[in-house]
RNA sequence: GCUCCUGUGGUGAAAUGGAUAUCACGGCUGGCUUCGAACCAGCUGUUCCAGGUUCGAGUCCUGGCGGGAGCACCA
């Protein structure tokens, strides 16, 4: 790497001024114009020194001597000192995209990584808030796996609680099929309606009960069937999302008694007894047990967090991914829990991920669907618009879920993310499409010796390997989104003024270049989750 | 009321304390006998306000104002 080069010369070359344990940068320059690294060493350094910045630029310069990979410094601005690669090392890095570890990093080498994400409600349709969960979720599992980690992707789904119990209650009181998951949601909706309508609201809770308790074995065998149904429509949905298998499931029918069990051991410990529930006090005050003993959300996820470390001893990064209303309440979770197994959680990276809500904002849409959009009627809605093409609505969807920092609100318009013009999903795999396009064009060509050089797309494509590390490092996989747009733009632009094949002719030089930028946008979008189809 | 998040062109976003704040949409103008027009080329800004820190602030700090979320037995 060429930047490591830079890093180490600077360094070296500080240390004969006298200014060696001074902290600097060499990062992408805002504009092009300004090289292809800069660095603000110099700036750093007359604050030691008490010497003019230019000056000390200008002497730093000097001091570094000739870089491998570097044609050309300059001094810019205030006293930043940019670099320009040599036309060999842009050579190499269109050498380097065709090679297997290409975007890679070694940021969480050797780390075992445990990722949460989806984590849905048995029993009922898979909403748009789980959809983002999946959407981020699966792509910070690839960012950590493109870092070197060993990811496992855990999904918690909820398969005990009110929605079951309303879910069972419709199966039994219509008589519907528990195997079909057409039927299953009717019979949540007609349970759900029953519930708010006090209709059958003290035969569900018994109901609720008694799944609880194991106690009625015709209940018990409705809501295993109906579980697994859903299991397995949830499964076939993701599938078609992109998300590779889950490697383990953890059901929350086993984390609320185990909590339970863990939280009570503790009382006048961790826990206290408060109004006859059992609290923890951290930031503020939370119920783990309610004043009839069951386990609230807060017990099972210690329960949930004694099925992770059981499963996964050795993990070193446990990540939760939900909407983030939950930030707060995953904040003095976390602290309980490492208050309670200090063993298991000592060293140990216990983070949220908060997503986003997905607003839309076509009328069309939500007055056609009513209020309750489902994950699968929003993919179906986006696919028709997409020309009939899911891979194309996925990746619009994905780009759309990813392409802006996590905590901020989402505005999604099915019409415009589709729109025929830029910053889309669609727009990104336009881009890699033309280049397989052209790929399959060239098998029928001949392919001649011939000099080609093109230096802005190389320059670009040098930084690919830096975006996907910043998204990794800062769990943002937006880094990569707005890289791959620049990328793709930069390439339909040449695409637009060059031609590759004349007289069925193509330049072998120029071919292995195209190469390098397919496999740049291709790996970029799988990076991301999002489909690279060949054609659309 | 307290706590957290957030405020950037008409709209949606980007910018790890750095250079002339970068894109996209919409609008206007032009481009398909051409490797794919889901594309390309061109035209349009008080970073909410007031102070402060810094060589340098959209970014950090303080105080306002606006928006969102969370604050005890739901998940």
């Amino acid at each position: 790497m060429v930047r490591h080069e830079i890093e180490k010369a600077i360094q070296h070359a500080l240390e004969g001024m006298g200014a060696g344990d001074i902290a600097f940068v060499v990062e992408r320059p805002g504009s092009m114009e300004h090289g292809d690294y800069a660095t603000n060493a110099a700036l750093a350094a007359a604050k030691v020194l008490k010497k003019n910045p230019r000056e000390v630029a200008a002497e730093l310069q000097n001091a570094l001597g000739t870089i491998e990979g570097i044609e050309k410094t300059e001094i810019a601005g205030a006293g930043f000192i940019n670099f320009w690669l040599s036309n060999e090392a842009l050579a190499d890095v269109v050498r380097a995209a065709h090679e297997e570890g290409w975007g890679t990093n070694e940021l969480y080498i050797g780390k075992k990584v445990l990722v949460e994400y989806t984590s849905p409600n048995l029993f009922k349709p898979l909403h748009i808030g789980n959809l983002v969960g999946n959407i981020v979720g699966e792509s910070v599992a690839r960012l950590f796996e493109a870092s070197g980690a060993d990811v496992k992707r855990l999904n918690y789904p909820s398969d005990i609680g009110l929605t079951i119990a309303k879910g069972v209650w419709g199966l039994q009181n219509g008589n519907l099929n528990a195997e079909d998951i057409a039927q299953l949601g009717k019979a949540y909706v007609a349970g759900n309606e029953a519930y708010e309508s006090g209709e059958a609201k003290e035969k569900i809770e018994e109901i609720n009960r008694a799944l609880y308790a194991g106690s009625n074995a015709e209940w018990s065998a409705l809501r295993e069937k109906g579980i697994a149904t859903s299991l397995k429509h949830l499964h076939a949905l993701l599938a078609r999302l992109g998300t590779q298998g889950f490697d383990k499931e953890f059901f929350e029918s086993e984390s609320g008694p185990l909590g339970a069990r863990i939280v009570r051991g503790e009382v006048g410990k961790v826990f206290e007894e408060s109004e006859g529930a059992v609290v923890y006090k951290g930031e503020h005050t939370r119920v783990f047990l309610n004043s009839q003993g069951l386990p609230t959300y807060e017990a099972k996820e210690v329960g949930l967090f004694q099925l992770k470390s059981e499963a996964y001893p050795s993990f070193d990064i446990s990540i939760t991914v939900t909407g983030k209303e939950q930030t707060d309440f995953f904040r003095i979770v976390f602290d309980a829990l490492r208050k309670l197994f200090p063993g298991k959680t000592d060293g140990k990276d216990l983070l949220h991920i908060p997503t986003s809500f997905l607003k839309l904002t076509t009328g069309k849409m939500s007055s056609r669907l009513g209020n309750v959009i489902t994950g699968e009627s929003l993919l179906a809605e986006v696919t028709e618009v997409a020309r009939n093409r899911e891979d194309v609505a996925v990746g619009a969807l994905k780009y759309t879920v990813l392409k802006q920092g996590s905590g901020k609100d989402i505005s999604f318009d099915p019409e415009k993310s589709l729109s025929l013009e830029g910053d889309s999903g669609p727009y990104v795999q336009y881009a890699l499409v033309r280049t397989r396009s052209l790929l399959r064009q060239s098998a029928e060509a001949k392919i001649v010796e011939k000099e080609f050089s093109n230096i802005e797309l190389p320059r670009l494509m040098l930084h690919f390997p830096d975006a996907v590390a910043r998204a990794a490092g800062e769990l943002e996989p937006h880094h990569v989104v707005t890289y791959l747009t620049e990328l793709a733009a930069a390439f339909n632009s040449w695409y637009a003024q060059e031609r590759l094949i004349v007289d069925g002719e193509v330049s072998d030089a120029a071919l292995f270049f195209v190469q390098a930028i397919e496999h740049t946008l291709a790996k970029g979008l799988d990076v991301l989750g999002i489909p690279t189809p060949q054609e659309m």
